[in-house]
RNA sequence: CGCGGGGUGGAGCAGUCCGGUAGCUCGUUGGGCUCAUAACCCAAAGGUCGGGGGUUCAAAUCACCCCCCCGCAA
């Protein structure tokens, strides 16, 4: 089949290189503009643009897909399909049908649950046991069409948004090539979608990587590997921003006095913080203008001692 | 020219404003103590102070140029 590939970041970028590697052909990847990003305002490609120019395929990078020129650019390539992971933008309805056989949606989550934009982070900030990929046809409202095929994937207690997002990424890919032949073979059944089961996972947003400490310790460390690398948490300690990297959930009870925020312990293997339930030890850390570093490391030149507080 | 922080033995930091023997915590190596240890004691090795030229009797420190790292913003 002629596919049309739509997709920005990096969890696009192994469904495009699976279909690269099929007996598909892809002539056009379309993915978002080029931005402006990184100190010093520099232009850099996105991951899909880099991959597809690294395999020579022609990138389309239009401002907006309802645009006149975009339905002709495409129009132009007469494309069986259309496969869309993560572009970023919803496609307009009159794109949808401009593909022979429709258009086709990687999402990394178990649809019903967790439409939307950022659904493997809020999965793992949710304490997620287990999450996984969808391949659902594209229609107008969004992570809303058919459902043509799951594969499901265990979330581990210390996994983060970076890991499982790759993970997933793989996933997605190889289940999408099986749902091709599917497609090809006739045998693919498509099942609708419980919309009363519905949940949504929007965007992130920088200020819910503030760390509050009156929430459990597991919820603080849900949230500090679901952020994770980005936009990751982060407290404030002696007036200065700390990024948090890595946390272990400390089961002790004995410490339940304590107010929330108060560092109850420092060793080289964490900083133990009390937290609305439990404590909570940061053993990777990032203090400002510093890279990233072991919590045993922060310690070698800084003057933290228990009894200090975290504010936020 | 988007804003700001930083580059000092292997790691993390102080010293820089007010030039003049390079320091702290840890690690490493050797020795000691101990039933034992991530603990403790003693000793040692290890640094072109990011790079370049400049001012000066003298530069980690002052002025200038360049390189690299980090956060913010996008």
């Amino acid at each position: 089949m002629v596919i049309v590939f739509f997709g920005t970041p990096q969890f696009a970028v192994p469904t495009l290189e699976a279909l690269l590697g099929s007996r598909h052909q892809v002539p056009l990847v379309v993915t978002q503009p080029d931005k402006r990003r990184d100190r010093g305002q520099k232009v850099t490609d996105g991951p899909v643009k880099a991959a597809a120019r690294a395999h020579g395929v022609p990138v389309f990078q239009p401002e907006r897909l309802r645009d006149p020129d975009v339905a002709g650019a495409l129009r132009r390539h007469a494309p069986d399909l259309a496969v869309v992971a993560a572009y970023g933008k919803l496609i307009p309805s009159d794109l949808l049908t401009l593909p022979r056989l429709g258009m086709l949606n990687v999402h990394a989550s178990l649809l019903p649950k967790y439409r939307g934009a950022a659904p493997v982070h809020r999965a793992i900030m949710n304490g997620e046991a287990e999450t996984g990929v969808t391949i659902m046809r594209i229609v107008e409202a969004l992570d809303a069409g058919d459902m043509l095929a799951k594969s499901v994937r265990v979330i581990g207690s210390d996994e983060t948004s970076e890991q499982l997002e790759q993970a997933l990424a793989h996933d997605g890919a190889s289940l999408l090539l099986d749902v091709l032949d599917q497609l090809e073979a006739g045998t693919l059944r498509a099942e609708p979608q419980d919309e009363s089961a519905s949940t949504y996972a929007p965007r992130l947003r920088k200020e819910e990587g503030l760390i509050d400490w009156t929430q459990p310790a597991r919820r603080i460390h849900d949230q500090v590997r679901g952020l994770y690398p980005w936009p990751h948490a982060y407290s404030y300690l002696d007036g200065a921003r700390l990024i948090v990297w890595k946390t272990e959930v400390r089961l002790k009870a004995d410490t339940m006095s304590v107010l929330p925020g108060t560092i109850v312990n420092v060793a080289r293997a964490g900083i133990e913080v009390a937290t609305g339930a439990g404590l909570i030890a940061l053993t990777e850390v990032q203090a400002e203008g510093r890279r990233p570093m072991r919590t045993r490391d922060f310690l070698a030149g800084r003057p933290v001692r228990p009894g200090m507080k975290f504010g936020s």
